[in-house]
DNA sequence: AGTACACCCTGTAGTGGCTACAAGGTCAAC
DNA sequence: GTTGACCTTGTAGCCACTACAGGGTGTACT
């Protein structure tokens, strides 16, 4: 933990793009939103510059937006993480179980979506007239023999 | 069936968006993204005017909306539905069908995706330090106790 | 005739979280 | 010195709307 701190940040935003596995389009688009604080800019040129600190948080970024979080939620998630390491992790714990909440609902009503678009399906053979068919009949009228 | 159609269109858009269901600006978005045709405009001014069968393919748009189909879908549904009606059904069958399977990926991702939020949230007792906390610890490292 | 007020019109900007350019600048190798 | 890979900023697009701004119109009532 006391020596596997690197000396310079090297890295292009390229290199960091490869080693996170978020794109550079993305990195800066972070940046832009102020998820991730502006780079370093190193060299002759005017490029930006990072290190193995940023390859870790970029990672972070993309394990908390693969489990949905939002950029507002990963920017209170990334500031709890860099805050003071002491401090009781409650919030953390608020913002994750309030985003769970938020994912059940989601499956919950895709769920109930899935099952009326399964019956309304279920209603139809494929193959009777137009005129006849129960999936459009649904959509136009409501339950089933209403037209 | 043959006599309750109606004579004139005498619905204003405000009149179409309360019986339909659909908002007035979301109409004039569909007009717009010519999922329904332009409507006639009619009475001293340049209103739009609407009558009964507006009203029916409003409905008609809402419910396939409420079921997650998209307006390219939306507008194929239509198509369909405003076609021979001896025609049979197969179109409509293959678009809902197709539009059930994503919305089954869908399912499948988000359930996964809830699965290993409440895994992680799990780890975490909610009152270590956030030094020790085991959510950010998957977020910053991967599975489990890997920092 | 005036006027108050609800409704309507078009057009534009914003949402989230990016992606996909365009048009140009920079760097290292050969 | 020149190729070619990378980088820069800035803008437009995605989806299905919503939310205005700034103005016009219809009707009811005085």
């Amino acid at each position: 933990m006391s020596e596997n701190e690197q000396a310079e940040p090297t890295l292009s935003i390229g290199e960091l793009a490869t080693r996170s596995g978020v794109s550079a389009e993305a990195i800066r688009y972070y940046e832009r939103e102020r998820v991730v604080p502006a780079a370093a800019r190193g060299g002759p040129g005017r490029y930006r510059r990072y290190d193995e600190a940023d390859v870790e948080r970029l990672q972070f970024i993309r394990r908390a937006r693969e489990l949905g979080f939002s950029l507002d939620e990963v920017r209170e998630l990334l500031a709890l993480n860099d805050g003071s390491p002491s401090r009781p992790c409650t919030d953390v714990n608020r913002i994750a179980r309030a985003h769970l909440a938020q994912v059940d609902e989601k499956l919950e009503r895709l769920g109930a979506l899935r099952a009326e678009l399964d019956r309304v399906i279920g209603e139809c053979a494929g193959v009777v007239p137009v005129a006849d068919c129960r999936i459009l009949g649904a959509l136009s009228g409501g339950p089933a023999s209403d037209r």
